[in-house]
DNA sequence: CTACTTTCTCCACTCACAGGACAAAGACGG
DNA sequence: CCGTCTTTGTCCTGTGAGTGGAGAAAGTAG
């Protein structure tokens, strides 16, 4: 089938196509209200959308006292894709025109085994997303992934967990292999555009989105617009020294952030009061899996225990004294917390809270509010999907 | 004298001015190559420039091969304010509206006496100015204050180092004394548009300022444009933790950078090496002035006292640290350090540098120069100026 | 059937702007 | 001194985007 050939002609048109988007359904009267633009020049904007058939008008509302109005929306056979590449799994999600999400797709991988394998994996699951009948085709596809991004030409920069992908084309590779335009970004970022566009950060202007999974990032938004730095680093707080001459990183630092939480340090750290026989929950479970992960450790927290309680709320220390530094620096009007230990919840958000307010500067912590992100993983899915339909709803 | 009345009319108009401000005089042919624009309908923008006063045409250029330009400039009795209000001195200049000083002064006084007492003080220097023949009135005036300011109304808020200025109007009743338009900021944020329009910042788009005065702030610029944060307290990295569980600081917590490096704490230290006898340099120095500062550290420094360097490597080495995790997390194109302890130069250089290019990403840190501002306290001034023109050179 | 409301279309008019013709003013070679 | 070339600046007309009003279309309420 024959996708999305066109693109809005002129800013008018693009943003006409986003308040299709981001409101839904509309009237040309409606849209009128929110466009500043004549009822004359809308309608013809409107029309030439029409020719494209990036819009369609189908059927008549029902009257608001006077004569029913045409409903216009966008082409429902519009098709996104969204892909979000973890450090240890894939999500893949089709999402219409107004980023919806219609189907969605996890699976395990490791991004160690290189863009060529993990590109293999993710047009198959695209595939079997098309083929269960969500999609004829797809319009765009945005891709996040773990790591520095060269924002403009779709391109990882030196990523240290993924260091095969260095330089590899990722954007062109995929606008090839998929036939539609691609978009790639940091995942962190794509997790902070999702909240911004679906989820809790829906009205924040400049805000944190601090994602904490088998790393830790942090997506900046000013303004409404993600922040990606000079060489696409920015929000890289994962190696930001939390205690100075700490514990020896990875990284051949000391006192890194991530020595000291992640999903990966959590585990350890877990693993390791198990054999010293701190916690019987955890060396239970440590017997029954073979290892301990974050979600062992959440579901040992849930149940009571002392010792996984203690290591989430040490970790939620570390992390919100780091975060608090953050938070006097940039003056955010919401900070996010999200990623894969989103499970380790209230405690993980209480002891992050009590670090940041005690810490910050009041004016900076005065009305901040610091909230879990409520898409979960459909954060990530749905902020690629944005990206893409970002692009394409610009003038060409 | 009747002072500027008119303001740009339309974007174009903004445009000329800040290309006439920033590119010094220039033909109506000149001007055509940077706009983008017709010729005829430049020359119409220009003549309307010219009916406001805005702009004036004076005198012919020489020829380049064949007929003489017109030579177009900004009106050379425009004047301009800029005035750096600091803990313990201000500092008022006047600009032309190339924003050239023509016109410095710096005097001792102190901010905890309030915004009355100071602000009869800055009008006494101003009218020192123009009673020494450089202005005959301003037609706009840039004010910096050491604290947050919510910026659209200009009112300090919660200012720590100044608090009987909080919600004072600085705008409005300064306005009212000068008769002119008013804008006021932080005064961190002026220094960093000083150097972004005459210093060393003048091509980057993202970097970071570092002021070390009696106490610590950091200005922003994303984009080319200063990023103030949700309250207007961003970069205020003072307080940031540089060391869990560390000094006590007068804010009351404990481990704040400040607490280990400022002005301010140099000082103390430096004072308590003396009467320890670590340092016989100090101690001379100490007995001679009854109390030592920032600059007679800077003095001793020269004179090759090690006590002195010690201090300003230790310093320098903590200051380092948390500006690491803001490169980190920021990832600027280029870093400034400036403020009054700039005269220690390239030893308080030499221990930040290290600090951060050991400790941040090597992507953040690859090409990133760390350098001393240029301008000194004229910084200060210079962005004050620039402050109120880019208000005035825009659409009424 | 009339009066009123809302939606949408059509048309004439305005205005910003581009772009070419042209005038002004000088350099330069003969 | 004169023609030719170059650069600068002005004038004028055509075009296309956009506005705003008139009015048609399609309803509801009485």
């Amino acid at each position: 089938m024959r996708r999305m050939t066109a693109r809005p002609a002129n800013t008018h048109q693009a943003r006409l196509l986003r308040l299709l988007r981001d409101g839904g359904p509309n009237s040309r009267a409606q849209l009128g209200d929110q466009v500043d633009l004549s009822r004359s020049k809308l309608a013809v904007e409107v029309e030439r959308l029409l020719e494209t058939g990036l819009i369609v008008a189908d059927g008549l509302a029902a009257s608001r006292g006077g004569r029913r109005s045409h409903n216009i929306r966008l082409a429902p056979n519009l098709r996104f894709l969204g892909v979000d590449i973890g450090a240890t799994s894939v999500d893949v999600a089709v999402t219409n025109a107004e980023l919806e999400v219609l189907g969605h797709i996890n699976q395990p991988m490791d991004v160690r085994e290189g863009p060529v394998a993990v590109f293999e994996q993710v047009l198959a699951m695209a595939a079997k997303l098309k083929a269960s009948g969500l999609a004829e085709g797809f319009d765009g596809a945005g891709i996040g992934v773990p790591g520095p991004v060269r924002f403009p030409e779709g391109i990882p920069v030196a990523p240290p967990i993924m260091p095969g992908w260095d330089g590899f084309p990722v954007r062109e590779a995929l606008s090839q292999e998929l036939g539609c335009p691609v978009m790639v970004d940091n995942d962190v970022n794509l997790m902070a555009t999702g909240e911004q566009h679906a989820g809790v950060a829906r009205s924040a202007g400049d805000f944190l989105c601090v994602k904490i999974g088998t790393g830790i990032g942090c997506g900046i938004v000013v303004g409404g617009e993600v922040y990606r730095g000079t060489t696409g680093s920015a929000g890289d707080i994962g190696h930001i020294v939390a205690v100075p001459d700490g514990r020896p990183c990875a990284c051949g630092n000391r006192g890194c952030l991530e020595a000291y939480f992640s999903g990966a340090a959590l585990a350890r750290d877990a693993t390791e009061a198990a054999q010293q026989g701190l916690s019987a929950e955890l060396a239970n479970r440590l017997e029954t899996n073979g290892s301990l992960s974050a979600a062992d450790v959440a579901a040992a927290a849930a149940a009571g225990d002392a010792t996984a309680l203690d290591l989430i709320r040490e970790g939620g220390n570390r992390t919100g004294q780091v975060i608090a530094g953050l938070v006097s620096f940039f003056n955010p009007g919401l900070v996010v917390i999200g990623g894969g230990v989103t499970g380790l919840g209230h405690t993980l958000l209480a002891a992050i809270r009590t670090q940041v307010y005690r810490q910050s500067l009041p004016l900076a912590t005065g009305n901040l509010p610091i909230v879990l992100g409520e898409l979960g993983p459909a954060a990530g899915v749905i902020g690629a999907a944005r990206l893409i339909s970002d692009h394409l709803f610009s003038p060409a």
